[in-house]
Parts: C-alpha cells; structure tokens; sequence
DNA sequence: CTTGACCTTGGATTCAACTCCAAGGTTATA
DNA sequence: TATAACCTTGGAGTTGAATCCAAGGTCAAG
C-alpha cells in the first residue's frame, strides 16, 4: 500500500502525473484513506508499471487505455485484436524510420558538400542547396577552392 | 507563383497552416498582390517542401526555422560554423533513428510473440509482456498451443 | 501545539502546431 | 451586378499530456 508520493517516487513520475491518471480513469486507486488520502495497492503499482512500460514503447495514453480495457476483458478479446493494435503502432514507427532515413542522407549529402573551412559561407554548398529550387547539391570546390581535402573526396553532383 | 490557397491544395495543407507559417517567420510569402494576397514564388514552394519534409521526420518548427534561417546570415557564418549546425542536426537524426529502431525491436518482439489468431486474448504474450515487471517475452504456443505457425517461428524466449 | 512535509480539490496554464471564427475585402464568372 | 469562391486580419479554440496553483486538510516529530 502507498500513498500518492511514495508510489509517485517510486516510479520517478509526478504525483500529479498519478492525479491525472486517476482522473482520466487509467488509474485509479484501489483504496481511499479515510482522510481521502490515495492508497494504492501492488495491483494498482502493477498498473501503473504496465502504464509506462506502455508509454515507453510509445502507446499514447488513448491507445493504453485500449489496451488496458482489452487486458481487464481479456476473454472477449482475441489475439488478433491485440497483435493488430501492436501492429498498427509497428507500422508507424517504421513508417517515421524511413522518413528519418530518407533525411538523414539529405542531411549527409549536404554535410558531405560542405567544404567545412573557414571560409564565409557566401557561397557554402549548404545554404545554395536550401536555397536553391533544385535539390541539386553542387560540388563545393567548383566555387572557391583550397586542397583537395577528404571533406570533398564524396562530392557528387546530383541532380 | 501561386495564391495561398493553390499552394495549400498541392501540397495538402491547410491556408491557415500556410499562414501560421508566415505568422511565425517559417515561410514568407515572396510577394503580396495589390490587394494583399500572399504570393508564392516557387522558390516559397521549395521552401515549403523542405518543411514538410523536415517535419515528416520530427524536427520541430523551431528546429526547422533554426536550419532555414542560418541562410539569412551567411555573410556572418564560416563554412565550418554551418556544417557544424548541419551535423549536429545529423547526429540529432542519427540519434533519433536509433531510438526508434529500439522501439521498433520493442514492438517487433511484441508482435512476433503474439500467435495473432482468433483465440482469446486470456493468455496473449503481448499482455503478459507489459503486464510483467521484467522485460522478457516467453514464446506463446507454450500457453495455448495450435500448429507452429510463421507468427511463432521466430518467437525466442528473451530474459 | 506548532512546524513542515504530506495530502485534497477544482481549475488554470503550458506547449506545439495547428485549426477555426467573424467580419470584411477581392475577383472570376453568369 | 450579383453570386460564389477566393482572400485578409486578429484572436480564440483544440489536442495531448501533463504541470502548476491556491486554499485548505492531515499527520508525525520536536
């Protein structure tokens, strides 16, 4: 049995995280104290781990609590119910992995453009390609050159 | 050069979304009409293009508006100082791809371990995983067995 | 018997990123 | 010339997930 602070400590969340919860009905204490007091019970903690651990892998608080009706009503629910919310969730980060991806090269390709000198960034192969209309990153020491250095070595026009 | 609202349509967003832009210095419109409408270069368009990719991946409006705005400065950048902004948004991304490939192997080893099927979802592994306060996932078809399927092939016991 | 740490409530605020609204001006078309 | 479909502005509302606040009750320690 815990008070709101303990539980709250234990768990390294707010104690008016815990209110929240309990007010939209993810969690709700087992118990009151006669004071009024929250006492939450080891079942309640078990909630709450299943809460964040849930939250962690990136459930909003609306899908957890689907999950969480689902859990409380297991037998009118199938597997495939379950495996299609987790799939769904799946899909997405994979979807947004991709996208990252897709940046990360865009991000590469213009870093890998960049002489990376000290010279002014007047003519910086970075800002011509966020400013130009193409996405055409052009070889940087066309422009102002110095040595041949390994900052260059992969620069390759793209159109 | 196009009006607000061609603009929105082909790219699927909405006039208000175009004007919260403008409001908030992300994409001014290169030109106003006699009668004040906004008008879009195609340079804007561009412009827009790399907001809505930046964002598709997760970098935040004021993240967007710190790679785009570095092009107003140039004169006062070093090469270097620019590359420097770029990569370090290189290693945020990396940083990022990273944290959803966890996630995503968090999900993947949720979905695998679930049989999927029609039966009830009493002893479905997906619930047992975020019910337990360790992290592992036992293989399934030792609670409720039915033939090995492709669900399970890949299911391992994990500690 | 008073301090200080805890707890209660309802309600307000935050933050990002829109999204909507009202009241009015503009423009292409019938 | 009138109608509809555009556009303008400032400002208010929405969503999700908290987080904070004020005013006050509870409880163990000194």
């Amino acid at each position: 049995m815990y008070r709101i602070g303990e539980l709250a400590n234990h768990y390294e969340v707010k104690t008016d995280t815990l209110r929240f919860y309990d007010k939209h009905g993810l969690l709700k204490p087992s118990f009151r104290s006669e004071s009024g007091y929250r006492i939450y019970s080891e079942d309640d903690a078990e909630r709450l781990r299943f809460i964040l651990r849930a939250k962690a892998i990136g459930f909003s608080l609306t899908d957890i609590a689907e999950l969480l009706s689902i859990e409380l009503d297991k037998s009118n629910w199938a597997c495939a119910d379950v495996k299609g919310v987790v799939d769904i969730k799946l899909a997405d980060v994979e979807a947004k992995i991709e996208e990252l991806n897709y940046f990360k090269t865009s991000l590469q390709r213009l870093s890998d453009a960049c002489c990376g000198g000290p010279e002014s960034a007047e003519h910086c192969s970075i800002l011509e390609a966020l400013e130009s209309n193409t996405s055409a990153i052009k070889c940087e020491n066309q422009k102002h050159q110095h040595e041949q250095s390994h900052y260059t070595k992969n620069c390759q026009t793209k159109g």
